[in-house]
DNA sequence: GCAGGACGCGCACGCCGTACGCTAGGATGA
DNA sequence: TCATCCTAGCGTACGGCGTGCGCGTCCTGC
């Protein structure tokens, strides 16, 4: 026994823990999981640290969680409950949105790329089981065959989380390194150009962009490849 | 000194490890890091493991590499090497060859997925640049100014970077699980289809494709939607 | 008042990436 | 020929990781 217990006058007026609702949840380790991963990225999100967010043990954890990957994989659909699934009546336009909504949680969370990266895109999580059933079901009122629906779902979503991977990819990056976009982009810049050197095409290319807006470039080129992506199933209605 | 030395009945008769040329050089860990990859996958790739394939211990690696971030880096760029540059004539058999050969490529190291979710599609390594700036030409020689040639190019690779990586997850579990993809496919059609009972579209999907031979399906999907996009793309030129 | 279960904790194990300083041998120049 | 330096690889060590296990402590239901 320390002597540091000698500090609280009398071990009575040591405040009880209140163990009426539980401190862990399953819902407030997911919950602070994915806060932890938004600030940190995916390497950073360790048992212990997670646990000391919450004010408990790394292994206090596990009686909530069986594995840090089951972890990660609540946090991955937790994540999908943001995808909203609007009915716009017009299959094209629905779309749409939802490919700019699932990019857009991409952006916001960078480590989902890399999470869907070894996770694959179709485990079976209740968010993601939901949005996939909703837009199967936009694509069959289209006109698809559901077989055909079913290409064409996976399709869009392979665009976009491909596109997206890209992109966040670079803002983890960004976020790493502590700087800014800005910042970064002149940092590299040098190599870059120095790399491109001997490719005309790519050399043009960088000097096109240099000093550009990358974030708008990467919204116009997303919208452009969507819009294409979609073009080719628009022509298969016809 | 050990008493093992004595089981040397004299340490002249010991062999002197021959220093001529250097027992590690960076291409042979890199070449043997994809070995270790393709084998075990991204999780089980660690500095010792690799050190002692190679008959060197850990530390000794990083005479060679700067981190193990670095040598993951050369693996991609090393993997990337293996894709052919098959100008056919007509743009659009070109880049149908070379999304697929990128598919194949990302099929037989399922780890590329994953590295390419946190490292994304543009850092810069020579092979990477190499292949970008052909299939820029191709495009640019099929009618698209350069920029929109930029576009297309990255819509098209996130199409197929997208879908590939789904299909790599997917090996990726089999390999580690052990078991054939029928056996894990069977162990794991009960939890499937209970989850999906809710949703009756996916559930008629996974009816439809009981039994059915997984790689095949794949195989279609990818190609149906590779024409899309590349439908998609061609009526720009229109 | 008591049994049983749920919850959180501390400890320990075997891994990991990698910093650092050592040594043995080859190359170099006097 | 010998002193010197350089290079490649090694051994040790540090701090951190995921997680299995057994302990106490409280809450609940009888």
């Amino acid at each position: 026994m320390p002597a540091d217990d000698k500090q609280i006058p009398s071990v009575w007026a040591r405040p009880r823990p209140d163990r009426r609702q539980p401190l862990l949840t399953r819902e407030s380790i997911v919950a602070e999981a994915v806060r932890l991963l938004d600030e940190e990225g995916l390497d950073n999100l360790s048992m212990r640290r997670l646990g000391s967010r919450l004010g408990a043990g790394a292994t206090s954890l596990y009686r909530h969680v069986a594995s840090k990957d089951e972890l990660l994989e609540l946090a991955l659909d937790a994540v999908y409950e943001e995808l909203p699934l609007p009915d716009t009546g017009d299959w094209r336009t629905t779309v749409t949105e939802v490919a700019r909504a699932m990019r857009a949680t991409i952006l916001r969370h960078p480590w989902l790329a890399a999470k869907l990266g070894d996770a694959g895109l179709a485990y079976l999580g209740p968010n993601m089981l939901r949005q996939s059933e909703f837009v199967l079901g936009v694509m069959e009122d289209a006109g698809f065959p559901l077989a055909e629906a079913d290409q064409a779902v996976t399709t869009v979503m392979a665009y976009v989380v491909g596109i997206s991977t890209g992109e966040a990819a670079w803002l983890s990056t960004v976020a790493r390194s502590g700087l800014s976009e800005q910042e970064l982009t002149e940092k590299l810049w040098p190599a870059a150009e120095q790399a491109v050197q001997d490719y005309p095409r790519l050399r043009a290319r960088y000097a096109q962009q240099r000093d550009g807006d990358t974030s708008g470039v990467n919204q116009d080129t997303f919208e452009y490849g969507l819009q294409r992506v979609l073009d080719g199933l628009q022509a298969r209605l016809a």
